[in-house]
DNA sequence: AAAAAAC
């Protein structure tokens, strides 16, 4: 049923091209007297805010610079959630809390609120949420949840999740939520696209919201945010801030990103009307924590995504002295949320330091390299690869797949090679653009909404694309070159068969990939793909089998929590105050892992494993 | 080897 390419294309088109909202009433006349539910039926009084537990005194910087309003936040009677004023009252509007909030659902926010979504809504595949393999280990670890209603997390969000057409949660969302809810830490296996953003969003927002901090300090330019995001590349930083902007949603939840590429001073204006989130790429929270224009005193909540990818990209030595050597309270004093796609001895180290007797918790993947992704792979030399790619994309426009909803993402090896190749598609009559290190941030931007627009429904892209990024509607991933990693394919494949709807992705293949041939072979196996007989022979004649690129086992899909290796060991030192390493102890683990050997050898475990 | 990320 999967083996014409053609319809698996044909498949996705009609997977994607769900119905999209209901039209009526427009959402702008009604905001103006809307109260959110958390606000409605509430007394007057206010319970005071519980002044300081030892954190620095005066000054809330939500309340804005006129003075302590400290009254209950969440509670009072301003129909603006609390908040007055902002910081220096020349900008339009005089101050957040006279701006009307942008609503960042589009016109149709408040509509059907009242319906209840049923599955076609939502355009979602929840079928193929329902095997994925998850586990936990650790302390008293909280039970899963099996819907949104059994997740207090205060009514105001409730009805963001509700705009944002969710249903129900998935697996990594059943599971983090409590867990962070309880005030856990919490080192998570899961990949981005299965609700991962919402997991830590979710808490996050929901305990700024009820928790009475001491108030923040104010009078000089730094701001001081509660929560801290750390992302690897600028364009998921967006993308998680534009996810939690919905999130928090007149919540009075107020998210703010800092990403380099970008002029400092508009991302600074930002900062001073007030943050309680603060979403970031490390180079530039270096550069504003160096500045002073941010502290990270008052942090509660730290959550690092891609953990793995940004040490790849040598972050490590920054994101230490972010999270050690500034101001940001010790494990313990903060909640810490850790994903990783992948474990090895360096994530493990940081999570040990990181972390405060946290709870592993290990997602199966969902739609990547399973069922939802068909995987196809070509023998094409180098030379042949431009016009194998041009036959690709006229067979897929002669199929009337092609266009808005069916977007192609080509993955290239080097940015000279994108440069090019775009040109090429261009001057060959395809809509294509590009994104690459080597492009202002400006362009980046461009190209990444004309491909979501489906202005340009091709876009050729090098591995600053291939995590994490959520673009709904690609279609099909083109792996013009092989990564020369497993983990990167998997990665890059990801990109589509997103949200449980499926996809498409094709490699081209030659003597300049062997390496990945025994690897490649052994994951298309696993995902029950049709391993062409030529590429099986590859695999079995290339001793290059070893290294990096073996996968470990078979049949694991997660990570594994180290702490159950007796061998670990780990003099003190750490973080203060929370308790340092706790070796696993019997939790309530389904058990079933194998030795973990650690490190980047032959041993290493993933996500996708 | 290449990619990413602060000015």
């Amino acid at each position: 049923m999967r083996n014409s390419w053609a319809d698996s294309v044909e498949n996705v088109a009609t997977d994607n091209g769900g119905p999209s909202g209901g039209s009526g009433a427009s959402a702008s006349t009604r905001r103006s007297s809307y109260v959110p539910p958390h606000l409605r039926n509430k007394p007057m009084t206010a319970e005071p805010l519980a002044p300081s537990h030892g954190g620095p005194p005066s000054g809330n910087d939500r309340s804005g610079f006129n003075g302590p309003t400290s009254g209950p936040r969440w509670g009072g009677s301003r129909p603006d959630y609390g908040r007055q004023g902002g910081y220096g009252g020349g900008g339009r509007g005089g101050g957040w809390g006279r701006e009307r909030e942008v609503n960042p659902f589009g016109n149709d926010a408040d509509v059907d609120l009242e319906q209840s979504f049923d599955q076609e809504n939502t355009g979602i595949n929840f079928d193929a949420y329902e095997d994925i393999p998850v586990e936990t280990s650790g302390e008293n670890v909280p039970p899963p949840v099996n819907t949104f209603a059994e997740i207090d997390l205060g009514e105001a969000v409730n009805l963001n999740i509700r705009r944002c057409k969710y249903v129900k949660p998935t697996p990594v969302q059943r599971y983090a939520i409590p867990i962070s809810l309880a005030g856990r830490d919490l080192m998570a296996c899961a990949q981005t696209g299965s609700g991962k953003t919402a997991a830590f969003c979710f808490p996050i927002i929901s305990g700024i919201m009820r928790g009475n901090f001491p108030q923040r300090p104010h009078g000089s330019r730094t701001v001081f945010p509660l929560a801290l995001i750390l992302s690897p590349t600028r364009e998921l930083s967006m993308q998680i801030h534009e996810e939690a902007k919905k999130f928090s949603y007149q919540t009075g939840v107020r998210v703010v990103v800092a990403y380099g590429g970008a002029p400092i001073n508009q991302q600074l204006r930002e900062l001073e009307r007030g943050v309680d989130i603060l979403v970031a790429t490390p180079g530039r929270l270096v550069d504003l924590l160096e500045r002073a224009k941010v502290s990270l005193q008052m942090i509660r909540y730290l959550a690092l995504d891609e953990a793995d990818r940004m040490l790849d990209m040598g972050f490590e030595p920054q994101i230490r002295r972010i999270v050690e050597q500034m101001d940001m309270p010790p494990p313990g004093e903060r909640q810490t949320m850790l994903f990783s796609a992948t474990f090895p001895k360096e994530i493990q180290r940081l999570a040990s330091d990181f972390l405060a007797n946290y709870i592993f918790l290990a997602v199966g993947r969902v739609g990547s390299s399973t069922d939802l992704i068909v995987q196809r792979v070509e023998f094409v030399h180098d030379v042949d690869k431009r016009s194998h790619l041009m036959d690709l994309l006229h067979a897929q426009m002669a199929n009337g797949v092609h266009g808005k909803h069916n977007l192609t993402l080509v993955f290239v090896e080097t940015k000279k090679g994108a440069d090019a190749l775009e040109h090429w598609l261009c001057i060959n009559g395809f809509p294509a653009t590009a994104i690459h290190g080597d492009r202002t941030q400006q362009e980046r931007e461009q190209a990444l909404r004309t491909f979501k627009r489906g202005d340009t429904p091709i876009l050729v892209a090098t591995d600053v694309a291939a995590r994490g990024l959520d673009i709904p509607h690609v279609s099909h991933v083109i792996n013009f070159d092989l990564p020369n990693d497993i983990d990167d394919y998997v990665h890059r494949i990801g990109r589509t068969g997103r949200a449980g709807k499926t996809g498409l992705a094709t490699a081209f293949f030659n003597d300049g990939n062997l390496s990945m041939a025994k690897p490649l072979a052994d994951l298309m196996q696993e995902a029950n793909q049709d391993v062409p007989e030529w590429l099986t022979r590859y695999a079995s004649r290339s001793s290059f089998g070893g290294g990096r690129n073996r996968r470990a086992g078979g049949g694991r899909f997660g990570g594994r929590d180290f702490r159950r290796d007796s061998s670990y060991n780990r003099s003190g030192g750490g973080g203060g105050g929370g308790g340092g390493i706790n070796y696993y102890d019997g939790g309530n683990s389904s058990g079933g892992y194998g030795n973990y050997s650690g490190g980047y050898g032959p041993g290493v475990t993933s996500a996708w494993d």
